[in-house]
Parts: structure tokens; C-alpha cells; sequence
DNA sequence: GTCTATATTGTGATAGAC
DNA sequence: GTCTATCACAATATAGAC
């Protein structure tokens, strides 16, 4: 298996896939070795600890949760052109990775103080965004909402269905996985519909 | 510390807050028994095995989770009565269970068979409350939309702040968590009001 | 760099006195 | 019922040969 990938390239992949779908506390380095097709020993020579071999992952899972999209609403593209392709684009992410939204969401509650490091670094300001709503409310082009709960929902709306996919496959879709996927491609354009229709007039 | 309550029930409070705060794996026996203020050996006194313990810790937390504002939707109460309430029950029953979302939702990725169990149980079923939408959707009171998506959104918005909790604090309330929770009081009225626009014609 | 074998530690669980 | 002391095992981590 991925017999053209070197033994680095291949405990990464291995250690993406048992710590975003276990965790930290309940991934172990026997099966992340087992996975990338070696043994215990080799993890501990390319990453001395655990904890080092999780932080690695950990930060790379982070910057696909947070800033890739997020860079977007720093445009001065239009509002609605903006939600858009938020909702596009931050879904198909997902729809890559659909373990992220839940392993980042679990470790950052296990652990908040990361959240200020990992932050700092990269210039993540909602301000820009907020400033452009605010504008399109006093032109009376949108409606009047706060501009935060505007942002949460449209996160929420992106984030959720992945974090919550075991129990909609069940409660709402009967177990059928292919109608849980074809649900989750029809939000890409459901979602900005959805936010769009909430606050034009 | 709770000198008026008996063992089991300190038990049970205690093992509330580790378990839902720190998951299966990465709760300690020891800590539980630090927090009730007993030791190990009582635990497995009253719960021989850490899972048992856990159980019944998930299956309380499951039912705060799910049944109760379901029953909620399948009443003949108008759309947007249900709509308002459902909103306004569900993030109060958050506010006061502040670490369940997260810990439900975690628990039931890592070990998804688990909802079949529990859901058999009860009767959630949201047919009611999808085909009252469609009914009004026929009857030209509210805009098209599927039903599916519309539950979605309403779930994700109730929810998803409390999941992402530490990183709203950090990246939109700049660590300030008496605005976060003012946030989240006020989504009480604005979840449901950004719902009734996005749908109402 | 990669392996086998082993050391070390952490933690769930039990034995047995009181 | 509650405790102290201990067991047994699982899992991280290291030593050392090749």
C-alpha cells in the first residue's frame, strides 16, 4: 500500500486518518503503525512523542478548519457573491475531509488555551466582514441582523451536518448513506439560499 | 462538597462532569473519584467497569440531547410557533447542559452503532413535522424548500455554538465570555427569526 | 532507517481489612 | 459501604542489533 510514499509521508497519512477519527486519547500508535504499514518503534524515531505526532496532525487539521475560507470574506467581492462561495467552498472542504470538523471541534474543547497560539499566527479578523454588513444594512440593502449571528449561522449551517453525520443518518435519512451524501452536495447551494432568503428584502 | 448527597448520587454528578467534559477515553477513574470525593474502589463498587459507569452518564446525556423538544414537532401547533419554541427550549436545555452537544455527538462518531439502540427506543420520528411543511409549502405560505434541510439548519443553529464554544470565544468575542454568553441568550429570538425570514413569502 | 525485545508508566480493576 | 494496597494489563517509550 502506497508503496511510493516514504515511511514519513506514510505515518503522516496514517496518523491523519486514526487521530482524526479517534482522537488524541483514543488513538494508538499501535494501530497508526499498523496503518502506515511498519512499526511502533519507527513513530517514535520520526516523531519523538505521541503528543509531537499529534500536534503535527492536529495543525494541519486546524488550517483546513479555519483560515483557507476564511481569507475569502477579506474580499471586497459582493455580500451575496461572498456567502455563496463560502458555503461552496468551505462544504467541499468537508466533503474531503469529513472527519475535520469533529476531530478539531473535540480537541479544541479539550484543550482551549491551543486556540490563542494557533490564532495568532495567522491574521484571522472577522472585522472586514462585519464592517461590510453593517454597510449593506445602512444602505437598506439587507435587512437589520447582528452581523456575529449572521457569521455563526453561517458556520453552523457549513460545520454541523458533518459533526452530526451518525446521528442524521439515522434520525433523518434511515440509514441510507447515499442520500446523506447527495443531502450534503445540495447544501452547497441550499445554504446560501437559505442565508440569502433571511436577509434580503 | 455535597455532604447532604448520598455516594451513588455524588458519583453520578461527578462522573456528569468528567465524562461529558473529557469523553470515554479521556476520562480517569481517578479523577471522577477525586471529584466525588472518594476513591477508585467505590466507583467500581457501585459500577463495576468504567463502561458501565459511562452508560449510564451517555444515555441521561442522549435523552437531553434528542427526545425531549422532539416531542415539540409533532404536535399541531402552528409552523412558526414551533419553530419559536423549539429554539428557544433546545439552547435553554444547552445552556444549562453547556458540555452535552459536544459530548453526545462525540461519543456517538466514535461508536455509531449505538444510535440504533437508543433511538429504537423512542419514538422520534420527524415524518410529522416534515409533512407539515410540505403542507405549507403547498398551501403557499411558506417558500419552497426541502424539509430536510430546513430541520438541518434548525439543529445546526441551536447547536453548533455550543460545540465550537472555545474557538467563537477566541475568534469572534475576543476571549470575552460574558459576550459569548449574551450571544448565545440572544439567539434564543434570533435563531428563529433568521429561520421565519428565510421561509416566509 | 528499520527491526525485535524490553523497560516504564499509567490506569482499570480486584482482594481483603475494617 | 468504605478504605488501602495491590494486581494485571495495556500502551507509550527506549535500547540495541542489524
Amino acid at each position: 500500500m502506497d508503496k511510493d510514499l516514504n515511511t514519513e509521508q506514510r505515518i503522516l497519512i496514517a496518523a491523519k486518518k486514526v487521530f482524526t477519527e479517534k482522537g488524541l486519547e483514543g488513538a494508538r500508535m499501535q494501530e497508526i503503525a499498523d496503518e502506515a504499514g511498519i512499526n511502533k518503534a519507527l513513530l517514535h524515531y520520526y516523531y519523538r512523542t505521541k503528543n509531537k505526532l499529534f500536534e503535527a496532525i492536529f495543525k494541519e487539521a486546524f488550517d483546513k478548519m479555519v483560515p483557507q475560507v476564511m481569507d475569502l470574506l477579506k474580499t471586497d467581492l459582493p455580500l451575496f457573491d461572498k456567502i455563496n462561495m463560502f458555503a461552496e467552498q468551505y462544504i467541499d472542504i468537508f466533503i474531503e475531509n469529513p472527519f475535520i470538523p469533529g476531530f478539531v471541534l473535540h480537541e479544541l474543547s479539550r484543550n482551549p488555551e491551543r486556540i490563542v497560539d494557533l490564532i495568532s499566527n495567522m491574521g484571522i479578523q472577522p472585522e472586514v466582514f462585519i464592517l461590510q454588513i453593517q454597510q449593506e444594512i445602512e444602505k437598506g440593502t439587507i435587512k437589520p441582523i447582528d452581523p456575529r449571528q449572521l457569521i455563526v449561522n453561517m458556520l453552523a449551517m457549513c460545520i454541523f451536518p458533518f459533526v452530526a453525520k451518525p446521528i442524521l443518518i439515522t434520525l433523518i435519512f434511515q440509514g441510507d448513506l447515499g442520500a446523506y451524501l447527495q443531502f450534503i452536495k445540495d447544501r452547497k447551494k441550499a445554504v446560501p439560499e437559505f442565508i440569502i432568503n433571511s436577509i434580503k428584502k
